[in-house]
DNA sequence: TTATTATTGTGAAAAATGGAACAATATGAT
DNA sequence: ATCATATTGTTCCATTTTTCACAATAATAA
Protein backbone atom coordinates (compact mmCIF):
# COMPACT_ATOMS: atom_id res chain seq x y z
CA UNK A 1 0.00 0.00 0.00
CA UNK A 2 1.37 3.64 -1.45
CA UNK A 3 1.86 6.08 1.47
CA UNK A 4 3.56 7.88 -0.19
CA UNK A 5 2.35 11.38 -0.93
CA UNK A 6 4.87 12.24 -3.44
CA UNK A 7 4.99 9.55 -5.08
CA UNK A 8 0.69 10.28 -6.08
CA UNK A 9 1.43 13.85 -6.48
CA UNK A 10 4.18 12.48 -8.93
CA UNK A 11 1.43 10.98 -10.78
CA UNK A 12 -0.84 13.71 -10.94
CA UNK A 13 1.86 15.55 -12.93
CA UNK A 14 2.59 12.94 -15.29
CA UNK A 15 -0.98 12.96 -16.10
CA UNK A 16 -1.13 16.87 -17.01
CA UNK A 17 2.55 16.32 -19.31
CA UNK A 18 1.01 13.17 -20.54
CA UNK A 19 -2.40 15.68 -21.77
CA UNK A 20 -0.22 18.28 -22.83
CA UNK A 21 2.02 16.10 -24.83
CA UNK A 22 -1.16 14.11 -26.24
CA UNK A 23 -2.38 17.93 -27.59
CA UNK A 24 1.11 18.19 -29.41
CA UNK A 25 0.20 14.93 -31.47
CA UNK A 26 2.42 12.46 -29.61
CA UNK A 27 1.48 9.29 -29.44
CA UNK A 28 4.37 7.58 -27.13
CA UNK A 29 6.34 8.90 -24.73
CA UNK A 30 10.18 7.80 -23.00
CA UNK A 31 10.57 7.82 -19.48
CA UNK A 32 13.15 10.50 -19.91
CA UNK A 33 10.74 12.54 -21.82
CA UNK A 34 8.28 12.50 -19.16
CA UNK A 35 10.86 13.20 -16.51
CA UNK A 36 12.24 16.36 -18.35
CA UNK A 37 8.28 17.90 -18.20
CA UNK A 38 8.18 16.87 -14.76
CA UNK A 39 11.28 17.57 -13.41
CA UNK A 40 12.56 14.08 -11.83
CA UNK A 41 14.79 11.77 -13.25
CA UNK A 42 13.92 9.02 -15.51
CA UNK A 43 14.59 6.02 -12.93
CA UNK A 44 11.74 7.84 -10.73
CA UNK A 45 9.44 7.81 -13.47
CA UNK A 46 9.95 4.51 -14.20
CA UNK A 47 9.84 3.25 -10.66
CA UNK A 48 6.81 5.14 -9.90
CA UNK A 49 4.99 3.24 -12.81
CA UNK A 50 6.40 -0.04 -11.66
CA UNK A 51 4.80 0.47 -8.04
CA UNK A 52 1.31 0.54 -10.14
CA UNK A 53 2.23 -2.19 -12.50
CA UNK A 54 1.93 -0.06 -15.13
CA UNK A 55 4.69 -1.09 -17.72
CA UNK A 56 5.77 0.19 -21.04
CA UNK A 57 7.93 -1.85 -23.80
CA UNK A 58 11.32 -2.38 -24.20
CA UNK A 59 12.63 0.43 -27.06
CA UNK A 60 8.98 1.41 -27.50
CA UNK A 61 8.36 3.48 -24.55
CA UNK A 62 4.81 3.86 -23.62
CA UNK A 63 1.50 4.88 -25.62
CA UNK A 64 0.09 7.87 -24.40
CA UNK A 65 -3.34 7.12 -24.44
CA UNK A 66 -3.16 3.61 -22.30
CA UNK A 67 -0.87 5.58 -19.87
CA UNK A 68 -3.42 7.89 -19.54
CA UNK A 69 -6.16 6.03 -19.21
CA UNK A 70 -4.11 3.62 -16.30
CA UNK A 71 -3.12 6.86 -14.78
CA UNK A 72 -6.57 8.84 -14.40
CA UNK A 73 -7.81 5.15 -13.04
CA UNK A 74 -5.27 5.34 -10.28
CA UNK A 75 -6.48 8.97 -9.49
CA UNK A 76 -9.94 8.51 -9.52
CA UNK A 77 -10.82 10.34 -12.34
CA UNK A 78 -12.52 7.68 -14.11
CA UNK A 79 -16.06 9.54 -12.70
CA UNK A 80 -17.06 12.73 -11.67
CA UNK A 81 -16.00 14.03 -8.17
CA UNK A 82 -18.49 16.20 -6.38
CA UNK A 83 -17.33 18.52 -3.84
CA UNK A 84 -18.67 20.93 -1.44
CA UNK A 85 -17.15 24.16 0.15
CA UNK A 86 -17.44 25.12 3.42
CA UNK A 87 -17.58 28.77 3.71
CA UNK A 88 -18.37 31.53 1.66
CA UNK A 89 -15.66 34.12 2.60
CA UNK A 90 -13.01 35.24 0.36
CA UNK A 91 -11.24 31.68 -0.76
CA UNK A 92 -14.69 29.78 -0.09
CA UNK A 93 -16.53 32.29 -3.01
CA UNK A 94 -13.15 32.55 -5.20
CA UNK A 95 -13.38 28.66 -5.26
CA UNK A 96 -16.71 28.14 -6.11
CA UNK A 97 -15.99 30.85 -9.39
CA UNK A 98 -12.88 28.81 -10.27
CA UNK A 99 -13.25 26.87 -13.34
CA UNK A 100 -10.05 25.11 -13.73
CA UNK A 101 -11.74 22.40 -11.64
CA UNK A 102 -14.06 20.95 -14.77
CA UNK A 103 -11.83 20.78 -16.46
CA UNK A 104 -10.58 17.68 -14.06
CA UNK A 105 -13.48 16.30 -13.54
CA UNK A 106 -13.80 18.23 -10.39
CA UNK A 107 -17.03 19.39 -9.80
CA UNK A 108 -17.83 21.99 -7.01
CA UNK A 109 -21.80 21.45 -6.37
CA UNK A 110 -22.68 23.51 -3.66
CA UNK A 111 -21.25 25.91 -0.90
CA UNK A 112 -22.33 26.58 2.73
CA UNK A 113 -21.97 29.36 5.06
CA UNK A 114 -23.69 30.40 8.54
CA UNK A 115 -24.25 33.95 7.34
CA UNK A 116 -28.05 34.37 6.07
CA UNK A 117 -26.99 37.68 4.07
CA UNK A 118 -24.26 34.69 1.83
CA UNK A 119 -27.34 32.96 1.13
CA UNK A 120 -27.99 32.31 -2.49
CA UNK A 121 -29.94 29.34 -3.85
CA UNK A 122 -29.79 30.52 -7.76
CA UNK A 123 -26.60 31.11 -7.85
CA UNK A 124 -24.59 28.81 -10.36
CA UNK A 125 -22.88 27.37 -7.39
CA UNK A 126 -26.01 27.74 -4.98
CA UNK A 127 -24.44 28.86 -0.97
CA UNK A 128 -26.44 27.55 1.34
CA UNK A 129 -27.17 27.45 5.02
CA UNK A 130 -24.48 25.62 6.82
CA UNK A 131 -27.33 23.81 9.05
CA UNK A 132 -28.43 21.65 5.76
CA UNK A 133 -24.92 20.68 5.05
CA UNK A 134 -25.83 17.64 7.08
CA UNK A 135 -28.52 15.95 5.05
CA UNK A 136 -27.46 17.40 1.57
CA UNK A 137 -23.78 15.76 2.50
CA UNK A 138 -26.16 12.36 3.14
CA UNK A 139 -28.58 13.21 0.19
CA UNK A 140 -26.05 13.46 -2.41
CA UNK A 141 -23.45 11.11 -1.14
CA UNK A 142 -20.56 13.54 -0.81
CA UNK A 143 -17.15 12.65 0.31
CA UNK A 144 -14.89 15.27 -0.31
CA UNK A 145 -15.05 18.88 1.01
CA UNK A 146 -13.12 22.57 0.64
CA UNK A 147 -12.98 24.08 4.18
CA UNK A 148 -12.24 27.68 3.92
CA UNK A 149 -13.51 29.07 7.12
CA UNK A 150 -12.23 31.23 9.77
CA UNK A 151 -9.67 29.49 12.15
CA UNK A 152 -12.20 29.74 14.93
CA UNK A 153 -14.99 28.18 13.26
CA UNK A 154 -13.14 25.75 11.63
CA UNK A 155 -12.79 22.75 14.36
CA UNK A 156 -16.70 22.80 14.43
CA UNK A 157 -17.42 23.14 10.75
CA UNK A 158 -14.96 19.89 10.44
CA UNK A 159 -16.89 17.90 13.13
CA UNK A 160 -20.26 18.76 11.45
CA UNK A 161 -19.51 17.33 8.19
CA UNK A 162 -17.71 14.69 8.82
CA UNK A 163 -20.27 13.51 11.54
CA UNK A 164 -22.66 13.72 7.80
CA UNK A 165 -19.86 11.31 6.13
CA UNK A 166 -17.37 13.40 4.70
CA UNK A 167 -14.09 11.14 3.76
CA UNK A 168 -11.65 14.04 2.86
CA UNK A 169 -11.36 17.15 3.11
CA UNK A 170 -8.86 20.32 1.91
CA UNK A 171 -8.31 22.80 4.70
CA UNK A 172 -7.60 26.16 4.20
CA UNK A 173 -7.59 27.36 7.97
CA UNK A 174 -3.79 27.63 9.50
CA UNK A 175 -4.13 25.47 12.24
CA UNK A 176 -4.28 22.15 13.11
CA UNK A 177 -8.06 20.22 13.44
CA UNK A 178 -8.56 17.03 15.26
CA UNK A 179 -10.26 14.66 12.25
CA UNK A 180 -11.72 11.25 12.98
CA UNK A 181 -9.82 8.17 11.57
CA UNK A 182 -12.57 8.24 8.83
CA UNK A 183 -12.07 11.67 7.63
CA UNK A 184 -8.47 12.66 6.08
CA UNK A 185 -7.49 16.14 5.94
CA UNK A 186 -5.16 17.76 4.11
CA UNK A 187 -3.89 21.06 3.98
CA UNK A 188 -3.52 24.27 2.11
CA UNK A 189 -2.10 27.33 3.51
CA UNK A 190 -0.74 29.81 0.78
CA UNK A 191 0.85 32.44 3.58
CA UNK A 192 3.42 29.28 5.06
CA UNK A 193 4.01 28.65 1.15
CA UNK A 194 5.29 32.03 1.00
CA UNK A 195 7.35 31.81 3.80
CA UNK A 196 8.90 28.76 2.76
CA UNK A 197 9.59 30.70 -0.27
CA UNK A 198 11.27 33.56 1.02
CA UNK A 199 13.45 31.46 3.41
CA UNK A 200 14.98 29.64 1.00
CA UNK A 201 15.31 32.66 -1.05
CA UNK A 202 16.98 34.34 1.82
CA UNK A 203 19.61 31.34 2.49
CA UNK A 204 20.27 31.55 -0.96
CA UNK A 205 20.99 35.16 -1.18
CA UNK A 206 23.36 34.77 1.94
CA UNK A 207 25.29 31.53 0.34
CA UNK A 208 26.09 33.23 -2.71
CA UNK B 1 22.66 24.06 4.87
CA UNK B 2 19.11 23.25 5.58
CA UNK B 3 18.13 22.11 2.07
CA UNK B 4 14.15 20.24 4.05
CA UNK B 5 11.69 22.17 2.90
CA UNK B 6 9.14 20.39 5.19
CA UNK B 7 11.26 21.37 7.79
CA UNK B 8 11.07 24.53 7.33
CA UNK B 9 7.54 24.31 6.64
CA UNK B 10 7.26 22.87 9.92
CA UNK B 11 9.07 26.01 11.53
CA UNK B 12 6.27 27.58 10.28
CA UNK B 13 3.36 25.77 11.80
CA UNK B 14 5.25 26.32 15.07
CA UNK B 15 5.09 29.71 14.82
CA UNK B 16 1.46 29.83 14.16
CA UNK B 17 1.10 27.61 17.15
CA UNK B 18 3.03 29.88 19.15
CA UNK B 19 0.15 33.05 18.78
CA UNK B 20 -2.67 31.02 18.90
CA UNK B 21 -0.97 29.65 22.46
CA UNK B 22 0.05 33.13 23.35
CA UNK B 23 -2.99 34.34 22.43
CA UNK B 24 -4.75 31.87 25.07
CA UNK B 25 -2.08 33.72 27.89
CA UNK B 26 0.84 30.78 27.83
CA UNK B 27 4.46 32.44 28.67
CA UNK B 28 6.04 28.56 28.18
CA UNK B 29 5.42 25.92 26.70
CA UNK B 30 7.02 21.99 26.12
CA UNK B 31 8.03 19.91 23.25
CA UNK B 32 5.26 17.78 23.01
CA UNK B 33 2.63 20.69 23.77
CA UNK B 34 3.62 22.06 20.09
CA UNK B 35 3.75 18.78 18.55
CA UNK B 36 0.72 18.27 19.55
CA UNK B 37 -0.57 21.83 18.09
CA UNK B 38 1.23 20.69 14.90
CA UNK B 39 0.82 17.01 14.22
CA UNK B 40 4.45 15.80 15.13
CA UNK B 41 6.47 14.01 17.63
CA UNK B 42 8.13 15.45 20.37
CA UNK B 43 11.53 14.90 19.14
CA UNK B 44 10.72 16.30 15.73
CA UNK B 45 10.31 19.56 17.19
CA UNK B 46 13.26 19.18 19.71
CA UNK B 47 15.48 18.08 16.34
CA UNK B 48 14.17 20.87 14.16
CA UNK B 49 14.80 23.61 16.79
CA UNK B 50 18.39 21.92 17.72
CA UNK B 51 19.33 21.85 13.61
CA UNK B 52 18.43 26.07 13.84
CA UNK B 53 21.04 25.96 17.47
CA UNK B 54 17.23 26.98 19.33
CA UNK B 55 17.46 25.92 22.91
CA UNK B 56 15.15 25.87 25.68
CA UNK B 57 15.30 24.59 29.29
CA UNK B 58 15.53 21.59 30.98
CA UNK B 59 12.21 21.34 32.75
CA UNK B 60 10.94 24.22 31.89
CA UNK B 61 10.56 23.90 28.36
CA UNK B 62 10.88 26.85 26.18
CA UNK B 63 9.58 30.49 26.50
CA UNK B 64 7.30 31.44 23.83
CA UNK B 65 7.92 35.22 23.04
CA UNK B 66 11.87 34.34 22.56
CA UNK B 67 11.08 31.06 20.67
CA UNK B 68 8.93 33.24 17.85
CA UNK B 69 11.44 36.20 18.03
CA UNK B 70 13.93 33.12 16.96
CA UNK B 71 11.75 31.91 14.51
CA UNK B 72 10.48 35.24 12.91
CA UNK B 73 14.12 35.74 12.52
CA UNK B 74 14.93 32.35 10.26
CA UNK B 75 12.07 32.69 8.18
CA UNK B 76 12.93 36.73 7.69
CA UNK B 77 9.16 37.93 9.14
CA UNK B 78 11.75 40.85 11.14
CA UNK B 79 11.16 43.00 7.68
CA UNK B 80 7.88 43.64 5.38
CA UNK B 81 7.76 41.36 2.27
CA UNK B 82 6.50 42.92 -1.02
CA UNK B 83 5.16 40.64 -3.34
CA UNK B 84 4.12 41.38 -6.88
CA UNK B 85 1.28 39.17 -8.31
CA UNK B 86 1.45 38.42 -12.28
CA UNK B 87 -1.96 38.10 -13.80
CA UNK B 88 -5.46 39.74 -13.00
CA UNK B 89 -7.50 36.69 -13.44
CA UNK B 90 -9.72 34.91 -11.24
CA UNK B 91 -6.81 33.64 -9.00
CA UNK B 92 -4.47 36.31 -9.24
CA UNK B 93 -7.35 38.75 -8.26
CA UNK B 94 -8.74 37.07 -5.40
CA UNK B 95 -4.99 37.19 -4.16
CA UNK B 96 -5.05 40.75 -4.59
CA UNK B 97 -8.06 41.55 -2.22
CA UNK B 98 -7.14 38.79 -0.05
CA UNK B 99 -6.16 40.39 3.54
CA UNK B 100 -4.43 37.43 5.31
CA UNK B 101 -0.96 37.73 3.44
CA UNK B 102 -0.63 41.18 6.03
CA UNK B 103 -0.94 40.20 9.08
CA UNK B 104 2.30 37.67 8.03
CA UNK B 105 3.81 40.94 7.31
CA UNK B 106 3.33 40.25 3.53
CA UNK B 107 2.35 42.89 1.12
CA UNK B 108 1.26 42.58 -2.14
CA UNK B 109 1.98 45.83 -3.83
CA UNK B 110 0.79 45.14 -7.27
CA UNK B 111 -0.35 43.60 -9.84
CA UNK B 112 0.18 43.03 -13.72
CA UNK B 113 -1.57 42.07 -16.91
CA UNK B 114 -1.90 42.44 -20.37
CA UNK B 115 -4.74 42.66 -21.04
CA UNK B 116 -5.56 46.82 -20.79
CA UNK B 117 -8.86 46.06 -19.69
CA UNK B 118 -7.99 44.86 -16.43
CA UNK B 119 -5.36 47.82 -15.68
CA UNK B 120 -6.79 49.83 -12.76
CA UNK B 121 -4.29 52.16 -11.17
CA UNK B 122 -6.19 53.60 -8.34
CA UNK B 123 -7.06 50.28 -7.16
CA UNK B 124 -6.40 49.62 -3.10
CA UNK B 125 -3.45 47.41 -5.09
CA UNK B 126 -2.93 49.21 -8.66
CA UNK B 127 -2.90 46.73 -11.70
CA UNK B 128 -0.24 47.98 -13.81
CA UNK B 129 0.36 46.64 -17.51
CA UNK B 130 2.92 44.00 -17.85
CA UNK B 131 5.05 45.98 -19.89
CA UNK B 132 6.12 48.25 -16.82
CA UNK B 133 6.39 45.32 -14.31
CA UNK B 134 10.58 45.44 -15.50
CA UNK B 135 11.02 48.64 -14.16
CA UNK B 136 8.66 48.52 -11.51
CA UNK B 137 10.83 45.60 -10.17
CA UNK B 138 13.65 46.97 -10.44
CA UNK B 139 13.07 50.12 -8.96
CA UNK B 140 11.21 48.41 -6.03
CA UNK B 141 13.88 45.92 -5.31
CA UNK B 142 11.31 43.16 -5.57
CA UNK B 143 11.88 40.03 -5.03
CA UNK B 144 9.25 37.72 -4.77
CA UNK B 145 6.33 37.34 -7.08
CA UNK B 146 3.18 35.33 -7.61
CA UNK B 147 2.30 34.00 -11.15
CA UNK B 148 -1.00 33.42 -11.97
CA UNK B 149 -1.29 33.58 -15.18
CA UNK B 150 -2.83 30.80 -17.86
CA UNK B 151 -0.42 27.76 -18.78
CA UNK B 152 0.65 28.94 -22.09
CA UNK B 153 2.02 32.32 -20.65
CA UNK B 154 3.39 31.03 -17.96
CA UNK B 155 7.04 30.62 -19.13
CA UNK B 156 7.53 34.13 -20.59
CA UNK B 157 5.83 35.69 -17.71
CA UNK B 158 9.01 33.97 -15.37
CA UNK B 159 11.52 34.95 -17.96
CA UNK B 160 10.47 38.85 -17.72
CA UNK B 161 10.36 38.65 -13.99
CA UNK B 162 13.40 36.41 -13.26
CA UNK B 163 14.93 38.89 -15.95
CA UNK B 164 13.40 41.56 -13.91
CA UNK B 165 15.61 40.24 -10.65
CA UNK B 166 12.95 38.07 -8.99
CA UNK B 167 14.55 35.70 -7.23
CA UNK B 168 11.27 33.59 -5.87
CA UNK B 169 8.04 32.58 -7.52
CA UNK B 170 5.05 30.88 -6.05
CA UNK B 171 2.86 29.57 -9.52
CA UNK B 172 -0.17 28.56 -9.78
CA UNK B 173 0.31 28.08 -13.53
CA UNK B 174 0.14 23.92 -13.95
CA UNK B 175 3.15 22.94 -16.01
CA UNK B 176 6.72 23.56 -15.19
CA UNK B 177 8.90 25.86 -15.48
CA UNK B 178 12.57 26.58 -16.79
CA UNK B 179 14.25 28.76 -14.40
CA UNK B 180 17.37 30.63 -14.41
CA UNK B 181 19.66 29.38 -11.07
CA UNK B 182 19.21 33.06 -9.38
CA UNK B 183 15.61 31.98 -9.56
CA UNK B 184 13.75 29.84 -7.42
CA UNK B 185 10.40 28.47 -8.39
CA UNK B 186 7.34 26.92 -6.07
CA UNK B 187 4.25 25.57 -7.38
CA UNK B 188 0.83 25.38 -5.75
CA UNK B 189 -2.02 23.14 -7.51
CA UNK B 190 -5.44 22.56 -5.97
CA UNK B 191 -6.57 20.42 -8.87
CA UNK B 192 -3.38 18.41 -8.08
CA UNK B 193 -4.16 18.65 -3.72
CA UNK B 194 -7.94 17.22 -4.50
CA UNK B 195 -6.82 14.81 -6.69
CA UNK B 196 -4.13 13.42 -4.02
CA UNK B 197 -6.69 14.34 -1.23
CA UNK B 198 -9.52 11.94 -3.59
CA UNK B 199 -7.09 9.42 -4.12
CA UNK B 200 -6.13 8.72 -0.58
CA UNK B 201 -9.78 8.76 -0.01
CA UNK B 202 -10.06 5.89 -2.60
CA UNK B 203 -7.47 3.30 -1.09
CA UNK B 204 -9.40 4.07 2.47
CA UNK B 205 -12.60 3.29 1.65
CA UNK B 206 -11.17 0.15 -0.50
CA UNK B 207 -9.47 -1.22 2.35
CA UNK B 208 -11.72 -0.40 5.13
C1' DT C 1 21.16 19.32 51.34
C1' DT C 2 19.90 15.38 48.84
C1' DA C 3 16.70 12.84 46.18
C1' DT C 4 13.24 12.78 42.72
C1' DT C 5 11.22 14.10 38.64
C1' DA C 6 10.39 16.26 34.23
C1' DT C 7 12.18 17.81 30.17
C1' DT C 8 15.70 18.94 26.95
C1' DG C 9 19.38 17.86 23.49
C1' DT C 10 21.54 14.61 20.69
C1' DG C 11 23.76 10.43 18.91
C1' DA C 12 22.53 6.17 17.02
C1' DA C 13 19.04 3.19 14.77
C1' DA C 14 15.45 2.68 11.66
C1' DA C 15 12.56 3.81 7.97
C1' DA C 16 11.55 5.99 3.81
C1' DT C 17 12.85 7.90 -0.37
C1' DG C 18 15.41 8.61 -4.44
C1' DG C 19 19.08 7.50 -7.78
C1' DA C 20 22.45 4.72 -10.34
C1' DA C 21 23.36 0.82 -12.75
C1' DC C 22 22.58 -2.91 -15.43
C1' DA C 23 20.35 -7.21 -17.17
C1' DA C 24 16.59 -8.16 -20.17
C1' DT C 25 14.61 -7.43 -24.43
C1' DA C 26 12.22 -5.38 -28.38
C1' DT C 27 13.21 -2.82 -32.45
C1' DG C 28 15.45 -1.66 -36.42
C1' DA C 29 19.70 -1.94 -39.32
C1' DT C 30 22.88 -4.62 -42.08
C1' DA D 1 19.40 -13.96 -39.71
C1' DT D 2 22.40 -11.65 -36.91
C1' DC D 3 24.01 -7.61 -34.72
C1' DA D 4 23.74 -3.20 -32.63
C1' DT D 5 21.05 -0.07 -30.15
C1' DA D 6 17.66 2.03 -27.23
C1' DT D 7 14.73 1.66 -23.51
C1' DT D 8 12.41 -0.64 -19.86
C1' DG D 9 12.04 -2.88 -15.21
C1' DT D 10 14.22 -3.86 -11.10
C1' DT D 11 17.79 -4.59 -7.81
C1' DC D 12 20.92 -2.62 -5.01
C1' DC D 13 23.01 1.38 -2.90
C1' DA D 14 23.15 6.20 -1.01
C1' DT D 15 20.94 9.74 1.06
C1' DT D 16 17.54 11.92 3.66
C1' DT D 17 14.28 12.04 7.18
C1' DT D 18 12.21 10.44 11.27
C1' DT D 19 12.07 8.07 15.50
C1' DC D 20 14.04 6.06 19.56
C1' DA D 21 16.42 6.18 23.66
C1' DC D 22 18.94 8.01 27.15
C1' DA D 23 22.44 11.00 29.37
C1' DA D 24 22.49 15.60 31.08
C1' DT D 25 20.45 18.80 33.95
C1' DA D 26 17.31 22.17 35.98
C1' DA D 27 13.46 22.54 39.08
C1' DT D 28 11.04 20.94 42.93
C1' DA D 29 10.19 18.33 47.05
C1' DA D 30 11.58 16.09 51.15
Amino acid sequence: MITNKNCIIRLSRYKNALYRLQALGFVKVFSDNLADAVGVTASQVRKDFSIFGISGNKKGGYQIDLLLEKLNNILGKDRLQKVIVVGGGHIGSALMRYRGFEKEGIKIIAGFDIDPAKINRSNPVPILPLEEARIFIKTNGIRIAILAVPDIAAQQALDLICAAGIKGVLNFAPLRLKAPESCIVNYVNLEIELENLIYFVNVAEKTE
